[in-house]
DNA sequence: TAGATTGTTAATCGATTAACAATC
DNA sequence: TAGATTGTTAATCGATTAACAATC
């Protein structure tokens, strides 16, 4: 019967535009809460944010709608629910992969433990840097990373390794069940459909902003050409 | 007579969703540059980058068409062009304020230089780092910040602190006429008119790949339930 | 009750895709 | 010339915003 089921219809599917608020919504109701907010509108959170009201309802309502009309929304279960629906309540594992400048520092950050993100191991292709720790978690060989996910069930592998050697671990990440892999290396990678790629480009991110400037200075001079 | 200009109506602005594929294009057209491609097709760069031939026409068209009707694109024509509008030819002064993983991570990445991003200073309140260097420039105390940027123009400046002390870097920067910011820490900065601010947020970056990851195996067991 | 604010539908806006004439 | 492929307009699709009845 499963031949019958239209992959392309996803039902109930987040769109992206959405997917992007989301982790933005619960940073700022976790906030909320530390602040003592017991309820907040729709409202007051959009002039937060710098959203519509009715986005943020339009939103929360495809959440299963945690408001009560003439209210507002309860910070702590609405917060609660975004978390679950983040997944953000179970433990993910994860590792890394190329333990230079990037993953060095991923490895050391203290932030994703608070969100149940888990780092089990570190691998690298250069033999002096096996044994070592960073984080708390030690690096391995990369030739024995095979071995490592069949006997370790991992979540997430983070990639840091330089573009031209990535590609390579996609296909031993998802033989080893790795389930979505966080790319930092500048190439879009191509993967199974049993694993999910989030492609980072932080140089990308950095382009943006210098074009935005430029954008912006370019539409401010022609505007003084004008009034002049 | 600036008065009658309507600063919503933005003339000429490129979307978020194209700004967001701009730097793709330019990291793509140089790598078929670099594997000896003259000339691609709108059909081509699609099925390579997974968009459709019709977006890449319509995106390539508003860059002022670098196309030849029956032949295509040329490559290394239409990769300057992209890198004009991203600004990328032009040196950016950058400087990082905050020198921990991240900053340090930042501070030694080789990437940047290449897109002519050059890396000037880095800050840290931490008077034990003032003086020490990493990818090649020095950390000098934060309370020297404002006296730096009055001595040095700066193009953009990187956050890299903890999220409560980022907000009230925004105010000397902006004074000291920094006119970027490239935003790592885990707050949505506000920032003046004449600021122009790029909220990076990695942990938001993995909470989404983490939803999605979730999302699928819940429509995955959909599935199995159904076809049992 | 009156005021506030959600939930939800309809209207609008913007981005993507389809189509095809122009032309290499 | 015939085939390929762009440039560009129109059609479609999807996301955001507006509106307002429901209800706290």
């Amino acid at each position: 019967m499963s031949e019958i089921i239209d992959r392309n219809n996803n039902p109930g599917r987040v769109s992206d535009a959405m997917t992007r608020r989301m982790p933005a919504y619960y940073r700022r109701l976790l906030e909320l809460e530390n602040l003592g907010f017991l309820v907040i509108s729709s409202k007051e959170l959009a002039r937060r944010m710098g959203l519509t009201d009715s986005q943020i309802r339009h939103d929360f309502n495809a959440f299963g709608g945690f408001g009560r009309r003439g209210r507002g929304y309860n910070v702590e279960l609405l917060r609660k629910a975004i978390g679950d629906i983040l997944d953000i309540n179970r433990e993910h594992n994860l590792i890394i992969i190329g333990i230079g400048n990037m993953g060095k520092a991923l490895a050391q950050y203290k932030g994703f433990s608070e969100h149940s993100f888990k780092l089990m191991a570190l691998f690298d292709a250069n033999s002096e840097l096996v044994g070592k720790r960073f984080g708390g978690a030690r690096v391995y060989a990369i030739n024995g990373l095979a071995k490592y996910l069949q006997k370790n069930p991992t979540d997430i592998a983070v990639i840091c390794t330089p573009a031209a050697g990535a590609q390579e671990l996609v296909e031993p990440l998802a033989a080893g069940g790795v389930k979505g892999i966080w790319n930092f290396a500048a190439v879009d990678l191509q993967a199974p459909d049993s694993i999910l790629v989030n492609n980072v480009h932080l140089t990308d991110s950095l382009m943006m902003l210098a074009f935005r400037m430029h954008e912006k200075q370019v539409l401010e001079e022609d505007k003084s050409w004008i009034s002049e």
